[in-house]
DNA sequence: ATACTACATTTGTTTATACAATTGTTGTAA
DNA sequence: TTACAACAATTGTATAAACAAATGTAGTAT
């Protein structure tokens, strides 16, 4: 039925937009954004191996978009370094800093209970229900 | 489990993504926006009855931000009109035109095609299901 | 009438998103 | 070596989002 396919969509759209409005106003006073926090995710991730742009770009949960400036603004508050890869001068190698490090531990804590906030009124079965459900949206 | 919690909100805002993708693609030969789409339904719903600014926010999925310049455009475009209310000239009083009630027809097919393709892999148990979880996300 | 508060919308500004075009680099075929 | 295609990242540009500030209007108390 048409009218249940749209309120599907609907309801997911909103409850998404919502989750997002909770996430970035937890990541408001440490003054990154929701994509940001991600790149530096994924660079922590790295554990200290460089990452080049596509990389980041693959591992990204929001589109790409502009991987370029988003990384600019991490380096102006100085949470990641940028060089150019010497074996191969058209990519770069992108790496977490110590203070970025040290940051992305404290907002990891608000964004963790943020996350456990959202959703506690699910049990682990509705929650695991709840993603395979998900899963199967056809995009 | 916190990991679980984690899981389940990076899906959701995934699969939303994705959504989002499909729907604003879907619209793209159309020239509006997903914004404008919604804005322009809230405006048939009306059935001919005037909406002011504030109607239309409140009844917009995603958060306001700048109801006033989608409107431009959605005037523009020929697809609503904006007059001043006569009893209260802080108001505005907005309609459809016809020229955007065909549009909307139009679209409206493309968007629920979009839609149904989206929900095809799930019964109409399991979109109910997928719903009722949705909803108990606690935002 | 005047001043004041609240209301409804618009405007300004900064930042983010989407996509195309450009720059610089590498590998490869002639 | 030269030319050319493919690659990796950056820059440009137009549009949208977020939020604050400003404009104009209405109602109310003095």
């Amino acid at each position: 039925m048409s009218n249940l396919s749209k309120q599907t969509v609907i309801t997911l759209i909103k409850v998404n937009c919502s989750v997002n409005d909770v996430l970035s106003q937890a990541l408001k006073p440490h003054e990154v954004s929701i994509q940001q926090f991600n790149v530096l995710r994924i660079l922590r991730g790295q554990k200290g191996v460089a990452a080049n742009l596509s990389t980041v770009q693959e591992r990204m949960v929001n589109r790409m978009s502009n991987t370029t400036r988003i990384i600019d603004k991490l380096i102006d508050k100085g949470f990641v370094e940028r060089t150019i890869c010497k074996k191969n001068r058209r990519k770069i190698e992108l790496f977490i800093t110590d203070k970025g490090l040290k940051m992305l531990d404290q907002i990891d804590q608000v964004v963790e209970q943020a996350e456990i906030q959202m959703t506690q009124n699910l049990s682990p079965e509705q929650q695991q229900k709840l993603v395979s459900l998900l899963k199967q949206i056809n995009v």
